[in-house]
DNA sequence: GACATCACG
DNA sequence: GACGTACGTGATGTCC
């Protein structure tokens, strides 16, 4: 490598390349390069400006030096010091990511040394470059607007503004801040910053802190002197704030000497080599750059192949594949040397379809089969590793392997660094399966793409998101389908006893599915407006909801057992009991016959119902029915002992994991179209809590020894949502008052004062506000309070008149529902509203799935941003997040830690829908702590 | 596999 | 003027 010696007279530039990135990103369209629609719009404007910049850099003034410097990794020294650094930053668009590679290769394409380092940001690269280059006696230029970089001017260090191409010197810092460069540290230290979260002093802005500064001359000497300040909350701020502002000044100072693994003297400027230049512009498709750049330099531009454009329309009938799918034609890797050319492949491609092959659905149960891989259209293999031999009509085949496998530990060791790699995107289509299969093998997949999760934040409520929906769908295809290979019933065999020939059509062409909708949903995520939802509501849960199943949690199974046999023997009494009232023998676990025992042999009132003619048996109407018979009373206990028997201590048992010990549940990303999660395999989102005795099963979850149970819920959160999305003001108040919110409805609606509020008239009031967020009707309401309607419908005018945001904010949602087919929340969520305008009683459920969407929905994604938000957040401490339960989180803790935790956790959720939405109503966050998750809550 | 029922927020 | 109706889920047992 040649080298030129940095000293008195040499000019080094510094180009900040995130910065360059992030404005190219901006400036430019999500333009995607023709021939395979990679995005490619910040790689073209980040090249656009390194060709201007280094046209531009002639005269006397030239630099003799010059580097651009990256960030690396999202994890830095600051983290360590303070877990909130940063926290606040959305997630990477997700047509920008595949493109940070690129930039770099760019940069090298024009000659320009390239530097980046693990663990620091680009900032202290550019303060220890600047810092050797200043005291070797020579000029620096940094090209960039950061503030942060303005610690740095002086004594030959300046900025550059290539936007506005202004130059910023001492002067320029002192326009800023008030005080010169060696102050400005100082004066961020206490003004703090909202974008990277440094906190500062609290209500002190760059102009009070520039003042404090000048007078007291620096931090130091301003923290210590701080009693002498004359304004008392300015001086108590200080006082108070002392640690907080240290850990600032810390955060924002940078580190100007880090060891670097090269010097000054390797930064030569040095002259683009035209052919490496010229071929990156010709790989990338940038013509009219590519004619320029050749023209400059006296050479041939190179050929660009014309790919025949998409049609315009393309976007509206996405049904028809370049490509035909051909089973026959996908590979299958079954050594070693096969499987380095599909990984040789992935990395010139940085990308790649991943699907796995397993002997069931439980995902912490099942083997690992096989792998499916597709880096393009029609281009997928398949890896069989464990397959059995022995066919499938072979009942008893043998366990041994069949032949032509690679041993299952080499295929992960050479997919493990492909799998893991930072710039290679894996895409997959429900890539939480697979994510859970590789992470309990030790690979840690990322960074992920999922066509299940795009389908969602574009067409929630349109229709499903499974891979056959999608396929038929969107690519006019249908998949294999699984069954004939597996069979039904009880000859069904597992995937391993699949014959490889026939696995290899099927799988393989799962990911090559999973890589054409990908192609397909990418761009149109940006057209559909959902990009944000996409990365920082869905993608990044992932991870996050992987790790959660993948902890599960300690339910014992003792506990279980003695309820399941207490809840048998109370049951074989009542059966007893309703078969004696009944004056026969009848199934009472049978709505039907029991019907027939309450309303034919009985005589009770009570009509038939339903389209299969059989009698309505609701508890509702048990209810009614128990006021004057004995018999309904004790079938509702009976089915209320048979419900927490069957679905819970029985099953519940069967659930514990064999190897954990703990019940793992699955969260479905795509489970509702408001964006709640659901919970299967078990549902842990409906263990029983609202009657005595369900409430009992909550003991049999328990904390591991040593360790306690967190349950952290919001308050009111559906209700405080609505008050800020209908703008009503006495709510409003309320809730920052910490007012009893139903007691204040009640209160304003039957106008009886606070203080004589009775429990009956808040129930009713509770009611209504319930009824308000479902998008209330008389009839509903009557049913709920069990009033007559027309007193129901009283209520509900009565209270449109005293809240009349709330009815404006309904005929709003609705009308906007109709003119758009769908609905959103605050962080833009879309819901459809397919059936909107239907007409009959259709009409009416949408008309109310559209009022509840965005209350339900923004709730939804507050809590999502929660989630994301805690692992880094409670990184620093030993505490465990289990369970999601749409409005509460329960973590798992070391006692010593509690507190800790329960400060951290509290300040995510609370603080959770910052910066993205400011809502008018604060969140509250109620916390609780025990022994078993009944004792938690 | 449809339906009724009931557990949760 | 009548229609029908609270919003969002998942699991279980019965019955065809």
């Amino acid at each position: 490598m040649t080298t030129t010696p940095f000293g008195t007279g040499c000019h080094l530039h510094l180009i900040d390349g995130s910065a360059f990135i992030f404005r190219a990103y901006h400036a430019l369209p999500p333009l995607t390069r023709k021939s395979d629609g990679l995005p490619i719009g910040a790689v073209a404007g980040f090249c656009n400006m390194l060709h201007r910049y280094v046209e531009g850099n002639t005269g006397p003034d030239a630099p003799t030096h010059v580097a651009v410097i990256f960030d690396k990794g999202s994890h830095t020294f600051r983290n360590d010091l303070y877990d909130q650094y940063k926290a606040n930053r959305e997630a990477m668009p997700e047509d920008l990511r595949p493109q940070i590679p690129l930039t770099r290769t760019a940069t090298e394409a024009f000659n320009i040394a390239c530097k980046e380092q693990e663990g620091f940001e680009a900032d202290d690269i550019i303060a220890t470059l600047a810092c050797q280059a200043r005291d070797a006696g020579g000029r620096v230029t940094i090209i960039s607007s950061d503030k942060d970089l303005m610690q740095l001017v002086g004594g030959g260090v300046e900025m550059l503004d290539a936007m506005k191409n202004k130059r910023i010197d001492s002067d320029g810092v002192f326009e800023k801040f008030g005080v010169g460069p060696d102050r400005v540290v100082d004066v961020q230290a206490l003004a703090g910053d909202s974008v990277d979260n440094v906190p500062g002093a609290p209500g002190i802005g760059i102009k009070t802190a520039a003042l404090l500064i000048n007078e007291y001359g620096s931090l130091e000497n301003l923290l210590d002197r701080a009693e002498e300040i004359k304004q008392p909350k300015r001086r108590q701020t200080l006082i108070e704030n002392r640690a907080q502002i240290e850990l600032s000044k810390q955060l924002v100072q940078l580190d100007n000497n880090m060891e670097l693994g090269f010097t000054l003297d390797d930064l030569g400027v040095r002259d683009p080599n035209a052919d490496q230049l010229l071929s990156f512009l010709a790989e990338m498709e940038f013509r009219t750059l590519s004619k320029r750049v050749a023209d400059q330099l006296g050479k041939e531009a190179p050929a660009i192949v014309d790919a025949p454009a998409q049609s315009a329309d393309a976007a509206e009938a996405p049904t028809v594949a370049d490509i035909p799918f051909d089973s026959g034609s996908y590979e299958c890797v079954r050594d070693a040397e096969a499987l380095k050319k599909w990984v040789t492949q992935i990395r010139e491609r940085g990308w790649v379809a991943v699907d796995t092959e397993t002997t069931g659905f439980d995902e912490m149960v099942v083997d690992l089969v096989g792998i499916s891989l597709c880096v393009e259209p029609g281009r997928a293999c398949y890896i069989p590793l464990t397959h059995k031999s022995g066919g499938s009509d072979d009942l008893f085949g043998s366990d041994d392997l069949a032949d032509g496998q690679m041993p299952l530990q080499d295929a992960l060791d050479l997919l493990k660094p492909v799998l893991e790699d930072d710039s290679i995107l894996k895409i997959g289509q429900n890539m939480k399966y697979d994510a859970k299969i590789f992470a309990r093998r030790g690979i840690d997949v990322a960074p992920i793409d999922d066509t299940m999760l795009m389908s969602y934040a574009m067409h929630a409520g349109q229709h499903g998101h499974g891979m056959d929906t999608l396929s038929e769908r969107y690519l006019n295809h249908t998949p294999i389908p699984i069954k004939p290979l597996l069979g039904t019933g009880k000859s069904a065999i597992t995937f391993d006893r699949v014959p490889i020939d026939d696995a290899v059509a099927y799988a393989a062409e799962d990911a090559d599915i999973t890589l054409r909708l990908w192609q397909l949903f990418k761009p149109q995520l940006h057209q559909a407006g959902v990009t944000t939802v996409y990365e920082t509501l869905e993608r990044p849960l992932v991870p996050v909801l992987a790790r959660m199943e993948r902890e599960g949690i300690k339910v014992d199974r003792d506990t279980l057992s003695r309820m399941s046999n207490a809840f048998a023997q109370k049951m074989a009494g009542l059966e007893a009991e309703i078969h004696e009232l009944a004056g026969q023998s009848f199934n009472v676990g049978s709505p039907k016959q029991l019907g027939e025992i309450l309303f034919d042999k009985l005589g009770m009132e009570g009509g038939k119902k339903g389209k299969t003619g059989a009698y309505a048996t609701g508890a509702d109407i048990l209810e009614d029915l128990a006021t004057e018979h004995a018999l309904p009373g004790l079938v509702l206990d009976w089915r209320q002992l048979s419900k927490l028997k069957s679905t819970y201590t029985d099953a519940l048992q069967d659930h514990i994991n064999a190897e954990t010990g703990r019940v793992h549940t699955s969260y479905v990303q795509t489970g509702a179209n408001t964006g709640r999660l659901a919970s299967t395999d078990p549902n842990l989102q409906n263990i029983p809590i609202r009657s005595e005795e369900g409430r009992r099963i909550r003991e049999a979850f328990v904390p591991e020894e040593g360790n306690v149970l967190l349950a952290l819920d919001y308050s009111q959160i559906e209700l405080r949502i609505l008050a800020h999305v209908a703008g009503i003001d006495t709510l409003k108040q309320a809730f920052a008052e910490g007012q009893d919110i139903h007691a204040l409805t009640a209160s304003e609606m039957f106008n009886v004062p606070l203080e004589e509020m009775t429990p009956d008239i808040r129930r009713q009031a509770k009611a209504i506000n319930f009824g308000v967020i479902y998008g209330i009707s008389g009839f509903g309401l009557a049913r709920n309070l069990r009033i007559p309607r027309a007193e129901a419908q009283g209520f509900i005018d009565r209270y449109f008149e005293r809240f009349p945001g709330i009815r404006r904010y309904m005929d709003e949602t609705v009308a906007f529902a109709k003119e758009h087919g769908h609905v959103q929340t605050l962080f833009g969520r879309k819901i459809h509203t397919p059936e909107i305008s239907a007409k009959g009683p259709r009409a009416g459920f949408a008309k109310r799935a559209a009022i509840n969407a965005p209350i339900q929905g923004t709730a939804a994604d507050v809590i999502r941003r929660a989630m994301i938000r805690m692992p880094a957040a409670i990184a620093h401490l030993p505490a465990r997040m289990l369970l999601q339960v749409h409005d509460e989180l329960l973590f798992e803790v070391p006692e010593a830690a509690v507190e800790d935790t329960i400060e951290t956790a509290r300040r995510v959720m609370e603080t959770a829908a910052d910066p993205a939405v400011h809502l008018d109503v604060k969140l509250v966050v109620d916390a609780g702590r025990g022994q078993n998750w009944a004792e938690a809550h």
